[in-house]
DNA sequence: TCGACCAACTTGTTATAACAAGTAAAAGTT
DNA sequence: AACTTTTACTTGTTATAACAAGTTGGTCGA
């Protein structure tokens, strides 16, 4: 009947213990030399054993601290209003949204954004920036704009949030095309977004055009997925206009 | 200076090995006896330089036979065109869908599902079943149905889709609320989806409404995340067609 | 009282060792 | 040839051991 490894069965235990809420949120789990004792095994197995819940996003574990069980609930940011008001959408949930500029400046743009932003000159502006909700890191957002753009509201776009600073000046986004997927914090992403090796991140990759389908800019925001949802609404589409082939994204294939 | 650890130094040495296609997607990399003698350290350090491969979705190993180099595009599953018709959109791109009936009955619904699906005799129809793109695993989806239709259309529900059979019978899905969100496998769903235990999954969870705001259908398909993303166009709200550009605050309030 | 230091925790890293279990191909048997 | 067994390889599990490194609180000295 033990086919079960002992490490999948203690981890199991205290996940059932956190789920009961005999472990609550935040609460210190007992330390690896009391799990020795407690379960009858050695160190690694207990190690394994945390492993297991760390990788499953219920329990964080803190040199020298201790292990603390994960008390953080996710804030879904909706994808249904438009999306150029992610501080107005969070605001009104009470939660602060500020960033930090790490980087901003005119670069080659890569093959697949020169294509999608339609560029003549081959290069962009590009931003790189951390999010925070509340003080406590979100999300790391980078975007490529149009170099007239970039240029011209750069100052600006290191205060301000992307959208409200093109909105402001008159450049108002008319639609979004988007990706929503799921990728793993490779060993920079970790260190950004204070989590280990391998959680997982959503990425939602987006493309903004303004009037007349003109592509302004493109980026992905790389958020925590313990921390971030996306909410949406789908309507149907008036009947008979929506017919015949529509434009299928192209598959998508994990660049990762 | 060599603050990172040494599996860290290693697992990174063989990201990039694999990103610059050294070990091509599905290539075996050496075995754990090799790597020990190739970089000198313990057998405990090269597991745990896998293990942060597998963590980050790079590999995947095989009791008895090696590790691997994970080799799987992702599929990109459509929702702004009407989800109704996943299978249709999966077979555009060249994939066959199938799915395995795995439960199909009649239960006390949970809170949540009762007051979502409006029930007046909290019961309802459950299904879970196991999606299959191209004859691999790809998810799982949990549907609660009204009783009224479990009843009717249980038959039928568990040899085709829920939204085709639902249209069949006339019943047409206007409007959907969703919400999309990253979990980790548990150990139930590392054994249904075949990944390791903590891999990232995406949730699609979701509320189907037929005319008049009527819900019929709640649940949630769990993918695996190295396999599918989402993806959406959003378009900006009718606008009053005024070409001006001003008028930028619009209280939208999408309380998600 | 205040600061520096030290001792006693904690988790993190790494080594060596042995056996279990799954795979595959070679070797032996029918 | 077809089947079974053996063998050699793979990863999986688990134990013991030692030291590194981060945290915390108490002791000691100024």
């Amino acid at each position: 009947m033990s086919s079960v490894p002992l490490h999948v069965s203690i981890s199991e235990k205290l996940r059932h213990q956190i789920d009961s809420g005999f472990y609550a949120p935040g609460e210190k789990l007992p330390s690896e030399h009391q799990m020795m004792a407690t379960f009858g095994v050695s160190r690694i197995t207990v190690r394994q054993a945390i492993a297991n819940l760390v990788s499953q996003g219920l329990a964080q574990s803190q040199q020298g601290k201790g292990v603390f069980v994960t008390a953080e609930r996710k804030v879904a940011y909706s994808l249904s209003s438009p999306l150029v008001l992610l501080e107005a959408d969070l605001a009104q949930k009470g939660i602060e949204l500020t960033f930090e500029n790490l980087t901003f400046r005119k670069v080659r743009a890569p093959e697949l954004v020169q294509t999608v932003l339609n560029l003549t000159e081959k290069t962009a502006y590009y931003q790189k920036k951390l999010l925070y909700m509340n003080g406590s890191v979100g999300a790391v957002d980078i975007t490529y704009i149009l170099p007239t753009l970039g240029k011209q509201f750069g100052p600006q776009l290191k205060k301000q949030m992307t959208f409200p600073t093109l909105e402001q000046h008159g450049i108002s986004i008319e639609h979004i095309e988007a990706t929503i997927e799921c990728t793993h914090a490779d060993y920079e992403m970790s260190n950004h977004l204070e989590v280990p090796l391998g959680q997982p991140l959503i990425v939602y990759r987006y493309t903004a055009y303004t009037r007349h389908e003109k592509p302004v800019l493109h980026g992905e925001t790389i958020s925590r997925a313990d921390r971030f949802c996306y909410s949406l609404t789908i309507r149907k589409p008036s009947e008979e206009e929506s017919t015949g082939e529509k434009e299928i994204g192209k598959p998508q294939d994990g660049d990762a």
